[in-house]
DNA sequence: ATCTCCAGTTCTGATTTGGAACTTTATGCA
DNA sequence: TGCATAAAGTTCCAAATCAGAACTGGAGAT
């Protein structure tokens, strides 16, 4: 089955999934809530390719969650921003940072002593 | 970068993606939830190749977010059954729902007038 | 004996990623 | 002038993952 066969699914879930449940693209929307707008803010903070990153955006901004805003005329430049829709999914988010928290601690990284 | 590479993230919700941020382990998670157990019958709900739904349900045992228990000795089968770390879940997954249910509305399917 | 059920595993071709380089428009600087 | 840098993408190829279907193996049912 492919995964954009979810979008018409009877379940909220399943169709919520089809939109945002993919690795990056929830990790682009934390990043959204932290502040971040800029393409190269994403590819840094996520560490996702930026072809990833393209594709995303691109499908964030169809789906009303994000809104492409230019901020420089000269050379066109623009950023996202999340709409009321995309604001909306913060709970959702701090479902999953606290989950996190409380059952995936942070292990010490692995080399450090 | 490495999906994997996520499970050390300072943020717990990159941690929290890293382990169940994927299309399909959130679905059998639903599932679960929904009072599903068994192998098939996730893959009949979910629509995901048996291939994946072995994956997935490895790793949630891994994690300990699922519980493997034998249910029937003779041919030895097994369901898989929240542990309260997975139960813990719950809240995003609602999360997922209200939002799901509010902003993206089932269309009619497309062929059925 | 053969059929069916369940829980997986295996195989192959198609799709998606990762990683790095390249493009375009414009600014800084020497 | 000429070179470097920056932002936002796009393009290319090899590698990883996935979809779909078939196959395995134990066990009860017909």
């Amino acid at each position: 089955m492919k995964w954009s066969d979810l979008d018409d699914n009877w379940c909220p879930v399943a169709r919520t999934l089809s939109l945002v449940g993919d690795r990056w693209t929830l990790l682009i929307l934390r990043d959204c809530f932290l502040g971040l707008s800029k393409f190269d803010e994403f590819a840094n903070s996520t560490g996702a390719t930026r072809h990833v990153i393209s594709d995303r955006l691109k499908r964030l901004v169809e789906a009303g969650i994000l809104e492409k805003q230019a901020y420089s005329d000269r050379p066109k430049r623009y950023e996202y921003i999340l709409t009321e829709k995309g604001r909306e999914f913060g709970p959702a988010l701090s479902a999953f940072k606290d989950w996190g928290k409380k059952h995936l601690p942070i292990r010490r990284a692995s080399g450090a002593v």
